[in-house]
DNA sequence: ATTGATATTGATAATCATTCTCAATAATAT
DNA sequence: ATATTATTGAGAATGATTATCAATATCAAT
């Protein structure tokens, strides 16, 4: 999302003012990728803001999910990780059952995803519901984890 | 899994005795499809087993997943969910990231989730991991939430 | 069947991510 | 520049899950 849609955008849901926190946590979606945590963020914040709070980090994480901005992504390990939404990219992760760290797998291939996205579409139009995102997961255990079986 | 596998199948895994408490976790399992919180274990389990604890329940519950006799879901308000296994279902969930219900959609069709699991495998022995299963996620507005936006 | 070793239990306390509260502060419209 | 009020940061509160530990129940060996 440009930097100059953030306010227009944001307004719609919820987010009425432009505050130093809010800029910084959005810049570093867009110079980090990967999957991070509130806690990684709110470090990461803590460098340009050394009074940021993790309130502060939280409501900002769970006002730019609700913009479609990042995706939530909660893991076993019951913590959940952001990423910044990238437009048609379709994940695929792992999620181990055993150590609950989540990794990225090769995407699927281009036709498999078009596919996906038909059918999928179709169902939620079906049942009025709003896609913002979808991914494929994964539920298994890690190369290391499976080792150590 | 069957009845007497139980106990060979779980030795793998942690669970050397088969005691009433499991007994009673596993058969709620075999008569409630859908997705049970931890919560709602412990109350039907309640009903044979008035002393049974909070602890026992989540321990279990942790067992069963690693066994892969049941699979634990994480959804977007922290608190996990169950269902039992079942050979070849996929299931395609959507996630509400304001409400946090989870809603089980149509089945992808069978061709389609054939090739997912050709993909899957294919990466999945590239990368040394193990699946145990695999799912599609949907991150949205449930019906509900979307007529409220 | 009895026994002994020990895995499992239930009650409770502890943990840890996330959310709430609220007075102080800062962004925006005017 | 000022008034309005959304937002902040600190710390307390919440709520799901885990750890602790003495008491108990299971199962292998006898």
């Amino acid at each position: 999302m440009p930097y100059r849609r953030w306010k227009r955008h944001g307004h719609r849901h919820g987010m009425h003012r432009m505050t130093e926190p809010r800029r910084c946590i959005m810049k570093i979606f867009e110079e980090n990728a990967g999957h991070l945590s509130a806690e990684e963020v709110f470090m990461l914040a803590n460098r340009y803001l050394p009074n940021i709070g993790m309130a502060t980090v939280y409501r900002t994480l769970d006002i730019l999910s609700q913009m479609n901005y990042i995706n939530k992504i909660v893991s076993y390990d019951g913590r959940a990780r952001y990423e910044l939404v990238r437009d048609n990219k379709i994940h695929t992760h792992l999620f181990c059952v055993n150590c609950g760290r989540v990794f990225e797998l090769p995407s699927l291939s281009e036709d498999l995803i078009e596919r996906l996205k038909k059918d999928i579409n179709g169902n939620a139009e079906n049942m009025g519901i709003d896609v913002h995102s979808f991914d494929v997961r994964i539920q298994g255990l890690c190369p290391e984890c499976k080792k150590n079986k």
